[in-house]
DNA sequence: GCTTTAATGCAACTTAGTTGCAAGAGTTAT
DNA sequence: ATAACTCTTGCAACTAAGTTGCATTAAAGC
């Protein structure tokens, strides 16, 4: 909880108790979530979550990406890092690695690479 | 013409007319579409051309990942190279840099990076 | 207290993409 | 050629993530 109110901190983000209940999970996670994925363990409507995810982007505490099965998958902004989606199963993971892609005069956000992870790339070689 | 039919070398795909239109217009392009951005070039009904998409990806010709507008962009898989996506004015440009990733044990298919692009960066900068 | 502003729930809506089905086109066998 | 089969197409209906309008509630300011 002291981290939450940490995370708001500068910005223009009421602490509400559907905003703590949001920023709670995606705190708790290693991996970016779906509105899908945690729906059951929201009490608010789906509005509600949208909303509030906006606000968070907005404010930059958030971030957000399509993966390639429709869904936006969200996580909180701390360290940044470069996203894996697997284009077989669809799963995402976070690299650790940094990778040093510099585009002079871009402001680079987010890298998602595509592909085929290692364990579905196992299934293939059988 | 003569191109089209190199895509579809030792591929399951057979030449249809409306394979034709579709392939010709990303053939023709140099940046990835959405059916959006050509559906008015395109005689043929959205179901059409989403089924051959399909296709195209099974057969390995056809590239696609999602934007940040919600919608999925396609090109003509030569080259490997990497896409930005503006998450400001929500342009895609292709990067002929290659980015130096590698991921033992992985297969990348396509790298994206999300972030801001020069003329939103000036724009903000002003 | 009272007023104003922002947050929420609900239901209706939007829209990219999908699916079922019947008709069309091309292919092979008889 | 024509019958039998397979693949492709158009149309219309559908799906589901995400959005929006609106009335209600909660919170902040005075």
């Amino acid at each position: 909880m002291k981290n939450i109110e940490a995370l708001v901190l500068n910005t223009n983000i009421k602490l509400t108790s559907a905003r703590v209940a949001i920023l709670e999970i995606f705190a708790k996670s290693t991996k970016p979530l779906s509105y899908e994925d945690i729906k059951e363990n929201l009490l608010m409507d789906k509005a509600t979550f949208y909303r509030n995810i906006s606000k968070f982007e907005e404010e930059n505490i958030v971030n957000s990406f399509e993966s390639n099965d429709k869904k936006r998958y969200f996580e909180i902004k701390k360290n940044a890092h470069s996203h894996f989606v697997c284009s077989t199963c669809s799963k995402i993971e976070c690299l650790s690695e940094k990778s040093n892609i510099s585009l002079p005069g871009y402001k680079i956000e987010n890298v998602i690479i595509k592909g085929i992870c290692q364990s579905c790339m196992k299934e293939i070689n059988d």
